[in-house]
DNA sequence: GGCTATTGTCTCATTCTGCGACAATAATAA
DNA sequence: TTATTATTGTCGCAGAATGAGACAATAGCC
């Protein structure tokens, strides 16, 4: 986990937010073809880890995330998707923690509250990166977008924890499709093509699609509206805009 | 949540536990056609609640669950799966609460850390329900199976904590097939028929299933070994025995 | 030795999926 | 205006997967 803290909140106990339960998040920023992953780096220790947070005492867990997705993010109404619970002894190594706040200028007692034990809730949330305006915390010195097939190393079981929220994101891209898009900022322009949405798919899954397979299983989840209208784009067949339905059945496995 | 504690550790602050934060397990036990669940009743209150408890200090998350767990059943070795985390503020009402301690005798404070708030981490096991002997913990009277279908009122969150439990067994039934089976109190006997198979699966998932296409797949799934003896039992053609492989092949989905 | 309930397997129709074919077409170039 | 070209919508086919019934095999019972 890491931290939303303003610095007058470092020192103290921390006394607002519950204790011993810390906000990951997996953050996938997508746009043209590109998978991305939003880390904060904390400078003078080369170390990188997932956006995390706290729960305040009188905070639904599921807004606890909400809110630190939007400082992170200064996106709002997003779409988020818990999927697991990581608890391990073991994932909580003090010496990187401690090196962060050193080199930010705080020398923490043995038993200071962001030493001891996290047990963290796990997030992921997928928007398009480019609506996007990554804002690091208040220990971190830059928040920024890391290619999925190239991240640096991560502290703690950061790693994975990404691994674990792309297997749950691929899982349930079809299910999720609609959630991802009607939040304030959609992951796809208000209305995009099918080639659009392929597009979105491969990068996601890691592999090509085949497009006519494609289009038959998209227009059968029955999320999809059809508009009359066409694009006007490149020198050849203008291809048709979809928008997803509101109200779209959910589609039965 | 519920707890495992000894009367002694009511009263002090539950030092030895992480402070607000509880596991919520979904016991699912299964014999001859009959899905049950295990709760503990508060005799005097007429309450009813899942088995529950709390993590130690220095204890995995997980083997805290695998804990609490053999202590309600006195099963080892039990196949759990984590499948979400409860944190609305809503769902901890301190009313019920302090009627289960009152009627044990106990007056807590305002601020006892029993009536604090709790984010509960939920777990769900499928086991045989004649194997397991339930143990009530120290502020509950009955530790008892009770029908699915057929549950009494719950406190809390809890029969919706049931229901996403419910959903999740279903859906990665055949992923965990062999999870269920391969511990130290088996689900099914060690070797059985396929119609033992069957009934178990449309148990589980409320609805007949056909039967030459449900041996079909569960051939086709590749984990289960079949043995050349036969059985002796009615009156009609002795069926093949089973057994699940070990190191059964992953599903690919 | 016949009877009967259950089992293993086969078949058939239907649906789903992978994959290629082909005509339609929208902008650009000639 | 016409030819060119990349892309699109849809169709068709082969193979796989699935639902649903048919039928012979058989193990114990009378």
């Amino acid at each position: 986990m890491s931290h939303q803290l303003s610095p007058e909140e470092i020192s103290p106990a921390g006394v607002d937010f519950l204790p011993g339960l810390a906000l990951d998040f997996v953050i996938f920023g997508f746009h043209q073809n590109q998978l991305k992953i939003l880390l904060l780096e904390y400078r003078n220790t080369g170390l990188f880890a997932l956006p995390g947070g706290f729960i305040r005492q009188n905070e639904n867990l599921n807004d606890a995330a909400r809110r630190v997705l939007a400082e992170r993010t200064s996106l709002t109404d997003i779409f988020l998707e818990q999927f697991y619970t990581f608890g391990d002894l073991a994932r909580y190594d003090v010496a990187p923690m401690r090196a962060i706040m050193e080199a930010k200028g705080i020398t923490p007692t043995d038993n200071h509250w962001l030493l001891r034990r996290f047990v963290s809730v796990g997030y992921y949330a997928l928007i398009d990166f480019t609506k996007a305006v990554p804002i690091p915390d208040s220990l971190s010195d830059t928040c920024t977008w890391y290619e999925l097939t190239a991240l640096p190393t991560l502290i703690q079981d950061h790693r994975l924890i990404v691994q674990k929220a792309l297997e749950t994101l691929r899982a349930d891209l079809d299910r999720n499709l609609t959630g991802f898009n009607q939040w304030a900022a959609p992951l796809l322009s208000d209305i995009f093509t099918m080639a659009d949405l392929q597009r979105l798919y491969e990068t996601i899954l890691g592999q090509p699609l085949h497009r006519s397979s494609f289009q038959r299983k998209m227009l059968s989840l029955g999320i999809l509206e059809r508009l009359d209208k066409k694009y006007s784009g490149g020198a050849h067949k203008a291809p048709y805009l979809y928008r997803f339905r509101t109200n779209s059945p959910v589609p039965i496995k």
